[in-house]
DNA sequence: TAGATATTTAGATAATAGTCTAAATATCTA
DNA sequence: TAGATATTTAGACTATTATCTAAATATCTA
């Protein structure tokens, strides 16, 4: 997991919302697109952040490409900020 | 807590080191200036941006100003995060 | 295979963010 | 109170990012 690309990734609010709008379950891409006003290429664009921080999956099924969660990256993140903000002499 | 104050202030790599020096306890912003390669200028704006997302507090001591973790907003961040990948129905 | 549908990629633009230097503010001490 | 020390604030510059339109790619179906 690269952090770097994962904080960056939940830093905008936009794509936390994506995250929200799967959590119902795994929609293509343009199910989604009807969720959110802004154009299909930025929805798009913020896919392929979300995908790059492996925040989510996506498999193809014909035309469309359908994106869900990756809980265990989530974890992951959850670990590093436990150890984040862990002081030393608790450990 | 605001939610896009505090996943912006850790989307930066240099702010995520800040909150790791802080691990090992409280600090000034001058000891802090001492292991980061940036100039105080730039640290201070680091540290305003850490403090406005309530990641860190801040007390004077003197001339010195001292910084510290706030390992509450760090739980608020896992609940969101625990939140944010947990599939409805789920719970 | 042509045309339709679903989605991404390319390129441009405007806003945001990280960094710097220089100046300002706050506190201490002789 | 004057000067020294600690830190922040202001203003400028560059890099990154979110968004858009237009074009390209992938898949399906008649």
């Amino acid at each position: 997991m690269k952090q770097q690309l994962v904080f960056k990734a939940l830093a905008d609010g936009t794509r936390r919302n994506i995250l929200r709008a799967l959590r119902a379950g795994s929609k293509s891409a343009g199910e989604l697109s009807e969720e959110f006003s802004i154009t299909k290429a930025s929805l798009s664009h913020h896919l392929a952040l979300l995908l790059n921080a492996e925040l989510v999956r996506r498999e193809r099924r014909g035309q469309q490409l359908i994106y869900s969660l990756n809980s265990s990256v989530a974890e992951e993140v959850m670990a590093i900020l436990f150890d984040l903000f862990s002081h030393k002499e608790d450990s």
